[in-house]
DNA sequence: TATTGTTATACTCTATAACTATA
DNA sequence: TATAGTTATAGAGTATAACAATA
């Protein structure tokens, strides 16, 4: 830990390394925070999806509302499901759909795991006082929503492409990228 | 696209979701932004904290400083070196340590590239006002120090750990870590 | 022919373990 | 014995391609 003062500065004033950071940071306390409900994070996303209307939803459906791969969705469903959360229904109109349902268990866990995440974030967000941390998730949002819609960049063009259309989470390719 | 207004609420209401994909986001941008200078982010990084002062650093410093393996830190200069941008010089007092010195043509990059990086970051920050861009970046700063040095949990404990050291970037494992 | 679920595969990123050469 | 660099390997996470069943 021969962490420089200078060098330290240096490291935060790049926006990457802070919001790489805070995404781990985060990720790592909301991780800790489902382990005692057995389920992940991600997993925690799929379920509120599920359960967030009475609308039923197909494991494609719910993929692409999420912007998860469909085939990150079956091992994510097959995951549910092995822990009694979630059941597949073949859907009687179209054969070819599986719909997702809560089952009694898994709207319990996603209750109670629900809690455990909004304190986590809690905890994550408590060394700023109340109204900072209402702007940082406000202006994270307004973000979001700038980016998603691609009506990204004003104030200084990036020259290469503009930003895809939010299709969830990619850690590879960027540009096209031939690959060195 | 099917994105109803309540869906899309429910997603943006999770901070995981939006610190995750707003990560994502300025990771692309960046991406893209440094690719015509064949730099990645991670390497600018890393060229930065070389061309930080005049100090010298072993691969072994620069790792630790940045908070990375160091066997991460070993390919990473070997891309570096491969594009020329880096020289690794066998320490005259230590032979077992490796020097990594910028050249011409990495000083050159470091300068072009970092300005490239700032104007990406612009770029992603172009939807909020000039404010509130500031006040987002400063509470990335202050999450990061409150994190990092441990004195995080406050408001809501979060039960199964407290946070680590910040010993850089793990994908996968969250808590049971002793190893510090 | 197109779509849903599925499987198998590949690729990226990073960490762990073990080897070497120095100390 | 311990440390710096290196290599090989393993693991998590995600995406692409192909196949079967269904439309």
């Amino acid at each position: 830990m021969t962490d420089e003062a200078g060098l330290a500065d240096l490291l935060t004033q790049r926006l990457g390394y802070l919001m790489k950071h805070a995404y781990l940071r985060l990720a790592d306390l909301l991780g800790a925070a489902l382990a005692p409900y057995d389920v992940h994070p991600k997993e925690l996303g799929v379920l509120s999806v599920i359960g967030a209307d009475g609308a039923e939803r197909s494991q494609n459906e719910l993929a692409s509302e999420i912007g998860m791969d469909r085939t990150t969705m079956v091992s994510v469903i097959d995951a549910l499901e092995g822990k009694g959360l979630v059941e597949r229904h073949r859907s009687v109109r179209d054969r070819r759909r599986n719909v997702v349902t809560l089952t009694e268990t898994g709207i319990t866990c996603l209750r109670e795991a629900d809690r455990a995440r909004v304190e986590a974030e809690a905890a994550f967000l408590a060394p700023l006082d109340e109204d900072t941390a209402g702007q940082l998730t406000a202006a994270l949002r307004t973000l979001y929503d700038a980016h998603a819609t691609g009506s990204a960049p004003a104030r200084t063009a990036v020259p290469g492409q503009d930003v895809a259309v939010c299709p969830g989470d990619r850690p590879g390719s960027a540009t096209p990228r031939p690959k060195d």
